[in-house]
DNA sequence: AAATCATTGATTATCGATAATCGCAAATCG
DNA sequence: CGATTTGCGATTATCGATAATCAATGATTT
């Protein structure tokens, strides 16, 4: 390399796909927009090589989607898959939420705090704060859950969705969504596991898309 | 390229993800073994490039794991992670089973084909041939649980799980693994959610390491 | 005019070479 | 001696250039 070292800490692939993601999520990009890998290593100043990881690591997310020789694209998700998607989350989110409660994992107090966030947030209607707290609770909750593997999905499937919502938002109210968290604390205080996870399942399923 | 163009159809770095794939899977390289770009590409007789990729795809799958500027190794998987892993199968599997049930698709009969089969193979010991037909039976039902994206999580599950056989495999009777399969044909041909769930859940567990 | 083939332009896929990094061992210093 | 530094070998990370591929356009034939 010939320009300065700038003391880089973070690998060119990982600082690109970041990047990409952060135009992604924020509706800079959107699905079916081309990534065309010349253009981006030019932005970017850097070669091809290093574009060509960021993108491959940004498809095994399944978020963007390559066909062979055509280039990629950010990948367009069908409604089905949304649903899908909301499915299977109800059912992580509700063995995680059984698993806390069977354990008696002592994270009411953490949850019942966020809740009271969200509510403040909810009132002065900052989403992006609202949206903060709420991330926090339920990751709160899949990592006391204390499987790893159960962690990571999760944690995919997240990244996977947040894609989406700029598309398909349908919001709610706000003061409802946070009101709709306390069955779960209640449960998970009454350390009744069955149900604290109806109650993470119904949860997530009355966010579903129709 | 200077060499004959040889009618590929995948390409390069499939081939070489496959490879190493098979490797992995079959014992060859073992948990911990080294994977030096350099001297994959020279076996294969490509460049470093699409090793790179075939690498970074392995990793993304959780079978291989990379250390900045230090390179990758196979991974090797706590016990701690392969109990977790049959605990996540184990909900991901009722479910399938459960909407299968709950949806009354028709599988019953390849599913009793299958249980069949497998008992074929475990009279003639033939353990590659039950391996076929019991990822067979449990494919059918991911499949006909009609959730995309289930499938592609239970599929990846899947792979990462099939590595470590080698390593922590703990035998038990073909015959008995083999009659297990029963209970969960029956609840799904009495369309009972509930039981089939139970059931498939409780197959993985069985199998469960302690 | 329709169908087929060749050409071109844009882009991806691959290569070979260079630069950066890490671990380790040898050398140096106190 | 023991600790620190320097240099070296192995390997990864990145680059710049070339080859292969595809889609679209235009030429050629019937």
């Amino acid at each position: 390399m010939q320009t300065a070292p700038v003391l880089t800490r973070t690998s060119l692939p990982e600082q690109i796909k970041d990047h990409l993601l952060a135009k992604i999520m924020s509706g800079v990009l959107k699905p079916g927009d081309r990534l065309v890998e010349m253009k981006i290593a030019a932005e970017m100043e850097t070669s091809q090589a290093p574009v060509r990881e960021a993108i491959r690591e940004l498809e095994a997310i399944g978020v963007v989607e390559s066909l062979r020789n055509k280039g990629s694209r950010v990948r367009i998700i069908s409604d089905d898959e949304l649903k899908d998607m909301y499915d299977v989350r109800a059912q992580l989110e509700g063995y995680a939420t059984e698993l806390v409660a069977r354990n008696k994992a002592p994270v009411s107090n953490d949850l019942k705090a966020l809740i009271k966030s969200m509510k403040t947030a909810a009132k002065s209607e900052n989403s992006a704060d609202f949206a903060t707290h709420n991330s926090a609770f339920h990751r709160i909750i899949m990592q006391a859950a204390d499987n790893i593997i159960l962690f990571e999905i999760w944690s995919a499937l997240n990244v996977k969705s947040r894609t989406l919502i700029n598309v398909s938002r349908h919001k709610s109210d706000l003061n409802e969504i946070a009101a709709s968290h306390e069955s779960i604390v209640d449960a998970i205080e009454a350390g009744n596991p069955s149900k604290a996870r109806k109650a993470a399942a119904m949860h997530v399923l009355e966010n579903k898309p129709l």
